[in-house]
DNA sequence: CCAAAACACTAACAACTGTTAGTATCTTTT
DNA sequence: AAAAGATACTAACAGTTGTTAGTGTTTTGG
């Protein structure tokens, strides 16, 4: 069998992570084989682990990478001092949305599969979702003592947005219905336009 | 072993459907192995098959049990002419979240499992969703002809009242955060009263 | 209290799992 | 063109999977 790559896609390993994505979300981590992979891939499933250390590896690859990303975002947000709270809180929902649009693979796996996550992997992964979700409280609690934003739960409302983009999911299934920017403006109209004051 | 159950929780096939759920919902579907299962209920792997005629059964029957539930109230909630188009909605928006806070097991893995149902029960399955979904977008629409709702894409807003109800799944692990009654008022306010015209 | 039905047990099956060892081939560097 | 390194291959492993066959035991109905 021929090479996985020509140097075109990055390197191997980020070919193989990738494709790796799709199964996972498609069939789910425990019911994708290596097998399949390495078919996927052009490859037997020996070879691999010339590349990857273990199934898992790649699932936390997966994982994280989302998870980093998604905490550098909220970083430069919550510095961002030309933005007030609703708009801060705004401008994370509508990264959310990008993210659940173009990159629904490794989203999907970060959301769904993550509990297939080895120890201690996964309770960092929850304890980082945890203090990523205290952090978006936050920023709604100073925005309600600021006047910025209605008087709301901030723990059901982060919950309910964070939520709500999953939708998305199916959006990809038919995206004939309704354009992407569409739907963008349609969700934060409905779910950040009615929490400013 | 003993037996499965007193003829108090119903029929015996009915405690495994229940256990099955549960273990379903932890573990995932494919990585619920069959001696898991039989060592929740007490009993041997092999006795399950004097009940169940397979693990795909079990998934089915949670499946198309949940399903029928969502539809069988839609349809009350249609024909309940003592409610607006925007109280028809609330109405079922109440009712999701009654059921992710009631009978989380059954829902979640209605939701994230049903990829694993066989053929032709999947097609089945995701034919069911999309009727489902396109009688909620119908009272969406209406509500709209009838000015009792605000202009909004329909499709976008089942979309995102569908979804963000999962945001449930993270309120189970932290209940002392806020009450259920609390949490769905929170919800109520922030995705369908301003959906109001 | 006996026959029938319901239900649990043990043992085993073929298929599939992630992974390793050992070896061959291709690519890059010297 | 030879040496080194990267990467592919085949074959095989030990463990697990859902499920069946065959048999014994408990409960139910007459």
């Amino acid at each position: 069998m021929g090479r996985i790559t020509n140097r075109k896609n990055g390197s191997r390993k980020e070919v193989i992570t990738l494709a790796a994505a799709r199964l996972f979300r498609e069939k789910g981590f425990p019911s994708t084989g290596m097998r399949d992979l390495a078919g996927d891939v052009g490859v037997e499933a020996a070879s691999l682990y010339n590349h990857i250390r273990s199934k898992s590896e790649l699932l936390q690859e997966i994982c994280f990478r989302v998870a980093n990303e998604f905490t550098a975002q909220l970083q430069e947000v919550e510095a961002d001092d030309s933005l007030n709270f609703l708009e801060k809180l705004e401008s994370m929902v509508r990264f959310h949305i990008s993210m659940w649009i173009n990159r629904l693979d490794e989203v999907m796996v970060t959301n769904n599969e993550s509990k297939y996550l080895e120890e201690p992997y996964h309770s960092t992964f929850l304890n980082e979702r945890r203090v990523y979700v205290r952090r978006l409280e936050q920023i709604i609690e100073e925005g309600i003592r600021k006047g910025q934003i209605r008087q709301v739960q901030p723990y059901a409302v982060v919950l309910t947005l964070l939520s709500a983009v999953r939708g998305i999911e199916y959006w990809h299934r038919t995206k004939k219905n309704i354009s992407a920017n569409e739907l963008e403006e349609s969700m934060i109209v409905h779910m950040v336009n009615g929490l400013r004051k």
